[in-house]
DNA sequence: TTTTGGTGTGCACACGTGTGCGCGTTCGGA
DNA sequence: TCCGAACGCGCACACGTGTGCACACCAAAA
């Protein structure tokens, strides 16, 4: 940190006091016209940069906002930063990132660094975090926000804001039914089993009600230790349930894998299968065919957070938030062609 | 903030001057173990939180890193503030992050926020600063890498870290000669000029090396106010060069765009036309057919900058990076049908 | 017993900023 | 001329931490 110039100095220079000169910057009243302007030109010629950190020492506040993510290089998480950063600027207030994979000890670490640096609010981004740990948060008094997290919570200091997985999974059913498939199938994950779970019953149930016997739907999930793509791959490869003519996949990652997997195996998308997927990932777009999916609103997601942080941290309590996805129709579903009519 | 427990607290319930608490907290020597022992377990019980910003304040350091970047949901730059944010956290150090749009004002704004909250050193990534803003920064004295910048500075306290694009564009040449390609293209992008500049010329200069003819390599430019994917799509819409049997872009972006505008000509790709990208955008892997690129090393990148950073901040100069990137075969390039050869 | 040296602890200050309170000055009205 | 009010400014403290210096104490050596 380099040396630099102070109000002190400015005070040195100008022949007062650093009150005065604290006064004149801040636009107090009850400071004479003149004395003020010396003072702002003066510290505008000396070039002062006012120290933040001794005004949050002094105000008890540090207008900053700590982020804990588990990858930042993840197109969505960047989304969602983007969504946080954008209310925070206009805030006036900072953003403090802190990646920390998917790993409880990292996630504390990372959450107490934070508050060493007395931010002001935390959000986390994809939480790990088991009920022990929590209960550790709840007491600290920091107030946090959590993102697509798998649980929810009582503590007046902590809210989550989620997207509506249920309901994901009854718009992709519906848009299904209505191209006119009737044997399909769900590519889960066990990696987020919370989330998995609401999609595929919203999916399902809501399948049901359109008429779609039980027996119709067939269900795979890939292994935990792989890569979401790769495991999109391997389910579509090994698909062999006749008369299956679309698959809802968890997410994007795992649809864009199953493109893959049968275009290797030779079952045209979308002319003999259907393939939804969940997210709209920046490169859903641009797959091939591109990938119709059901859009998470990844900014959206951000900025709810950060309101509502804002007004937690305000000392007013808020409810947790649950937005709702959107279906996205792009070319990798298509209604059912006659022949393929079980 | 939340008002937590100082050294002072601690200090009054020990018995002991704030002093003692400090010592015996940060290990120093000269404290008798009995006391210790007491306020090691007092500040554990009393759930002590160490103060960043008074330490700050005091340590005339913040141990945190600014980050500047004009836009963090590009799965690009996420992965260099990845990179960045891997080797901060191994030192300590923290992470504030800035997002500035395509703007002078706002990266200046960005940067001026930053050196108010006096983090110890700055990135910025993908800068649009000119000379004279470069001489305003240069005056404030705080040590700042410029990652993939079109300039490079005198101060010894500014240095740039970047990909070299010259290579990058003879690389491509390379493989496409090696592919037996003879009639080329260049799409380009003008908004980025100085990078612009240099992959064409490595490209076009290699390409002359090999014995091609400057008659035979057309350059397009996209217009600088559209998405660098609808600008390749016009491009590859529009070129009528018959011939023409291989592609360069830019970057990725543009590439995809191409792949797209290709695809709608009915212009196959790769068996009519190769096209090569540049950067490796995490959905270049999933674009179909899957793009051939030269790879820029992202994390690297970030964690290039964030050593040289620390050196500087360390006190000691260092010389301005350039990493080499390299070429990543995929399924968009392939040898010369013998049919096409003109 | 006195001197010397080491050990454990506290005083007081520094870092840079903001603010409650009080003091001196000026001004306007009676 | 006198008095109250308003104005302009500084003193002193607070925020939480770290550290140079001094001081008190104790033990061992002279």
């Amino acid at each position: 940190m380099v040396r630099r110039v102070s109000i002190m100095d400015i005070a040195e220079r100008a022949g007062v006091s650093h009150t005065t000169v604290s006064r004149a910057l801040r636009g107090h009243t009850r400071i004479s016209a003149v004395v003020r302007g010396r003072i702002v030109e003066l510290a505008d010629q000396m070039g002062y940069v006012p120290n933040a950190i001794a005004q949050s020492l002094q105000q008890q506040q540090s207008c900053t906002i700590g982020v804990v993510i588990s990858d930042i290089a993840d197109p969505f998480w960047g989304e969602v930063v983007k969504g946080i950063d954008d209310v925070c600027t206009s805030n006036g207030q900072s953003v403090l990132l802190h990646a920390a994979a998917h790993d409880e000890k990292l996630q504390i670490t990372a959450i107490r660094r934070l508050q060493q640096r007395r931010v002001d609010g935390i959000i986390v981004v994809d939480s790990q975090l088991g009920p022990s740990e929590i209960r550790q948060l709840e007491a600290s008094g920091t107030p946090m926000i959590f993102i697509n997290s798998q649980r929810s919570f009582e503590s007046s200091s902590l809210r989550s804001v989620t997207i509506d997985n249920y309901a994901g999974g009854a718009i992709a059913a519906d848009h299904l039914v209505a191209l006119g498939h009737q044997k399909v199938a769900y590519f889960g994950s066990p990696k987020r089993p919370g989330s998995n779970l609401k999609r595929s019953l919203g999916f399902i149930d809501t399948l049901v009600a359109h008429g779609v016997h039980r027996s119709r739907i067939f269900q795979d999930e890939c292994a935990a230790d792989i890569a979401d793509i790769d495991g999109g791959y391997t389910m579509a490869q090994s698909l062999n349930e006749p008369g299956v003519t679309a698959v809802f996949c968890y997410n994007d990652g795992i649809a864009l894998g199953a493109l893959a997997g049968f275009r290797a195996k030779g079952v045209a998308v979308p002319h003999k299968i259907s393939v939804v997927g969940f997210d709209d990932l920046a490169m859903a777009r641009y797959s091939w065919p591109p990938l119709t999916t059901i859009a998470q609103p990844k900014g959206l997601l951000g900025q709810t957070a950060m309101h509502n942080l804002a007004t937690l941290i305000g000392g007013t309590s808020v409810a947790d938030a649950v937005l709702v996805p959107s279906l996205l129709i792009r070319d990798s579903s298509t209604p059912l062609a006659k022949g393929l009519r079980s």
